[in-house]
DNA sequence: TTACTGATTCCACTCAGTGGAAAATAGGAT
DNA sequence: ATCCTATTTTCCACTGAGTGGAATCAGTAA
């Protein structure tokens, strides 16, 4: 078979999941050969697995034949949404009011971050960053909060399946320099993205303490504003959300 | 075996999207053994396909065992929002081309609505809705169509958790107004805002029939130039809109 | 402690899923 | 129009991926 990676998954579910997120990563519409030759699946079988999602509701065919997400999907979307997103929503909105930039969250997935709510600064130049999105952890204040929480070890093997791009020249460059960060992200509390992931944009950061998923919160916007003195304000803030929402989580689980 | 009735489908993949329903359903948290009750699935049967789920990140375990819906399915729902709205923008630029007014389409998300899509109006003084946008149901055209598909029992219980904030003073101020108004749309099969969002905006919406998600779509615009003369254009050609997007959709549900 | 409930792992059986090959269909090109 | 090619869809015999009964393990209460 193809990996060592079988671990006792389902096949079919592992491979229908596989062609959902391709047709994403695609822009949301694919045709049956296209898809075919992004993996290493036979062409019949795409078509049955797809089949088996059209009938279902999950995908759609379109008139060209070609294939889409299907409507169904919104609301499973939405439901992994609400349940973190929705508890720490208002949180972020507050921070939002408070400093006037743009506030994430974003919780762990295997080897990235994903993007989970954002609530978006009033200012007309700030971030943009989708929800839904998914990030590095070495050069992103919300991934290196995150990693600050794991041992070296695991930081280790996410880094090394992931790999470490330097998206600027800022951007940590070797797993010693990151491990010397999460070492200072410890011992502060939370995490500063100095431009790592984008020029002139500064993110600080801190992780929720006993989350589920490892997950943080965070608060971003350009260098101009997020300065020392924003962060005096800032960092409090973001304890006292963080403080509130891993509250919240200890009430249902 | 099963009875030939299956069609085709893939039962694995059947079966592990029926368990993220049965999760949504269950407010996005369930036991194992809840779930091997609301199915006649076997205990192991449903814990192995969780388990495909939880290592891919389409759901997730909770300290309590507990499984909820994973990160990983914000994106795919992103992504079929998207294409929700690509299949109605064409319908909406018609809207737009014969009626001249910013046409927009929504979805309800929980207690608010989402813009889905959105076609501007030529005219420079026009609405400004940005897609992705929440707003509530009882003070807008789409979100009065969409709960017009509701039962009263729903309608009172989201208008309980999203509130009834009154942006005009002639937005609707209690239930009672709302479920009158409502009663009224079911009637005549569409709805208006007549400025209670905003003062001077007025708009038509109507409701998408059986689509998998309450959705609606409008036309909106200055009291000036959307009056009963243009509602009598509008509504038609609404109705054909509305007809022309849950056709394109009955055929892939 | 013990008894109980629910979650997880095991493993032999077998039917659901697979994929090569063929048929049907769409899309050009002439 | 007709032929040709590319792509999609259906068919079907083989087989190993998935199943689910039974056993084990982990929590919780008494």
């Amino acid at each position: 078979m193809a990996e060592k990676a079988a671990g006792g998954g389902v096949q079919s579910v592992e491979r229908v999941f596989e062609l959902l997120e391709l047709i994403t990563d695609a822009g949301g519409e694919v045709s049956l050969s296209e898809l075919s030759s992004s993996t290493d699946l036979p062409l019949p079988t795409i078509h049955r697995l797809l089949r088996t999602l059209v009938t279902k509701g999950y995908a759609r065919q379109l008139p060209n034949r070609r294939y889409a997400l299907g409507p169904r999907l919104i609301r499973l979307g939405e439901g992994a949404n609400k349940q973190l997103g929705a508890l720490a929503r208002p949180q972020l909105k507050h921070l939002v009011d408070s400093l006037g930039e743009t506030s994430n969250m974003a919780v762990l997935d295997s080897d990235m971050v994903i993007y989970i709510a954002q609530v978006p600064s009033p200012h007309s130049m700030r971030m943009f960053t989708e929800v839904g999105r998914r990030a590095h952890t070495h050069d992103t204040g919300v991934g290196k909060a995150i990693l600050a929480q794991l041992s070296n070890d695991a930081v280790r093997s996410i880094v090394a399946r992931a790999g470490m791009p330097t998206p600027t020249e800022k951007s940590l460059k070797t797993i010693d320099e990151l491990l010397a960060e999460l070492d200072l992200i410890r011992e502060r509390g939370y995490s500063i993205d100095e431009q790592e992931q984008e020029l002139g944009v500064r993110c600080f950061a801190m992780a929720v303490p006993n989350a589920p998923t490892p997950s943080a919160i965070s608060v971003s916007g350009p260098v101009s504003r997020v300065d020392e003195h924003f962060a005096e304000k800032a960092v409090p803030l973001l304890r006292e959300a963080v403080r509130s929402i891993a509250e919240e989580l200890n009430l249902t689980s």
